[in-house]
DNA sequence: GTCTATACATCGATAGAC
DNA sequence: GTCTATCGATGTATAGAC
C-alpha cells in the first residue's frame, strides 16, 4: 500500500533534518541551532520544519532519542568479555570514545546545556537503559552498592568534561580509564573481604 | 580628595551590578541574564549599564574574576592542616562546597556554558593560581607526575557535575569525596613504593 | 551619569495562499 | 507539504537630550 511509502519518505525526512541539526551544533553549539539555518541546510524554508516538529523543543527531543539510539547501537556492536571486570572496562571505554566524538553531542545527552530542555520520558527511557546496563555489568564485577556505582559514573564522567574542556581531541584524560576503573573496582574487592 | 570617594562609589556600584547579577543568574541560569533585568534590579535602565560595563562579555568577565575572588577568599580563611593529605583533603573539600553553593556560579567558573566567552588574560590569572595552589598541596602529598594530578581533578570535577545535575543540594557524591582521594593517593605511593 | 528613544539583529512561531 | 509574509518577543548596543 502506498501509505506505508508516505510514512517511509517521512521519517527519513525527519531522520535528514536531525543529521543536519547535529552538524549545526558541531558547529555552534547545542544551543545555537536555529531553525533558520536547519531548515536551509535541508533545502527548505523555516516554517516548512513545523511540518516536522511541533517545537523547538520537539526537535532537540528527537536529537535526545536519537543521540542515545546512535550509542545504544553502537554498544549492540560491541562483543563484550566473560570476565566482568574487561567488560567493564570496555563498556566504558565505548561510551567515553562515544561521547569523546562529538562535544555537542555530549552537550545534549550528558550535560545540561539547553536551558528550558527535558527529555520526554519515552526518550529517557532509553538513556535509563543504557545506564540501566551499565549497573548491571557492575554488578557482576562485584560492585553492588549504589554508592558504588555513583563513584565509577562520577569518574568517567570527570574524565569525559575534563577531556572535552581541556584538550578535546586529545587524550590527557582518558587514557586514565581503565586504570581509574581498576583502581576502584579493587578497592570495591579490598573492602568486601576485609570484612 | 575627592578624585578617590568618586572611584569608590563606581566600585561599589560595579560590586553591586555584579552581585545582583549573581542573583539573576542563579534564577534564570548564567546564560539567562539579560541586561534590561539587571538594570532594571540595581534601580536603572538598560543602557546606563554601558556607563560600567563595555559589553556583556565585559560583565561575564567581571562576574568570572568575582568568582574566582570569592572562592580564592574562601581558601585563604581556611587553616590547613600540617599534614599533607589532610591538606590536601580539605582544600578539595573547601573547593567542592564552594562549587556546590551556587550552581550558576559553577556554570561560569568551571564549565562552559557561556557560548561565546573567554575570560580575559587578568581574570583568569586568578584561576590558575587557584589551580596552582592545588597541585603544590598535591606535590607535598606525593602526587608529582602531571597524569595523577589530572586524575585527581577529573575525579573531584566528577563529583562535582554528578552532584549537581543529579542531586542538587544533596549530598549523594560529594559525600565520597574523601574515600576517593584515599583511594588515589594511597594508589600513588604504592606504585612508588612498589618499583 | 542617567535617561528616553531607537536602531538593528535574531529567533520561534503562526496565518494563509498555493 | 511548502511557500511568503509577518507577528511578537527578546536582546544588545548606540545616539543624543538633560
Amino acid at each position: 500500500m502506498t501509505a506505508g511509502r508516505v510514512a517511509e519518505r517521512r521519517e527519513a525526512k525527519v531522520a535528514s533534518i536531525v543529521d543536519a541539526a547535529w552538524k549545526l551544533a558541531a558547529e555552534h553549539g547545542i544551543a545555537g541551532i536555529s531553525l533558520y539555518a536547519l531548515a536551509r541546510a535541508v533545502g527548505m524554508r523555516q516554517p516548512s520544519l513545523y511540518e516536522y516538529f511541533d517545537s523547538k523543543h520537539a526537535l532537540y527531543d528527537a536529537m535526545f532519542a536519537d543521540g542515545n539510539r546512535q550509542l545504544f547501537e553502537r554498544i549492540e556492536a560491541v562483543s563484550f568479555p566473560r570476565d566482568p571486570r574487561a567488560a567493564v572496562k570496555k563498556y566504558m571505554r565505548t561510551f567515553l570514545d562515544f561521547a569523546l566524538e562529538d562535544p555537542a553531542r555530549c552537550e545534549l545527552l550528558f550535560e545540561r546545556h539547553v536551558p528550558g530542555f527535558t527529555p520526554s520520558p519515552e526518550s529517557y527511557a532509553l538513556a535509563e537503559e543504557i545506564l540501566g546496563r551499565a549497573g548491571t555489568l557492575l554488578h557482576e564485577a562485584g560492585v553492588t552498592s549504589q554508592g558504588d556505582i555513583d563513584c565509577v559514573v562520577a569518574m568517567v564522567g570527570g574524565l569525559m568534561a575534563a577531556q572535552l574542556s581541556n584538550d578535546p581531541g586529545g587524550n590527557r584524560w582518558s587514557r586514565h580509564l581503565n586504570r581509574l576503573v581498576d583502581l576502584y573496582l579493587d578497592d570495591v574487592i579490598t573492602r568486601s573481604n576485609g570484612r
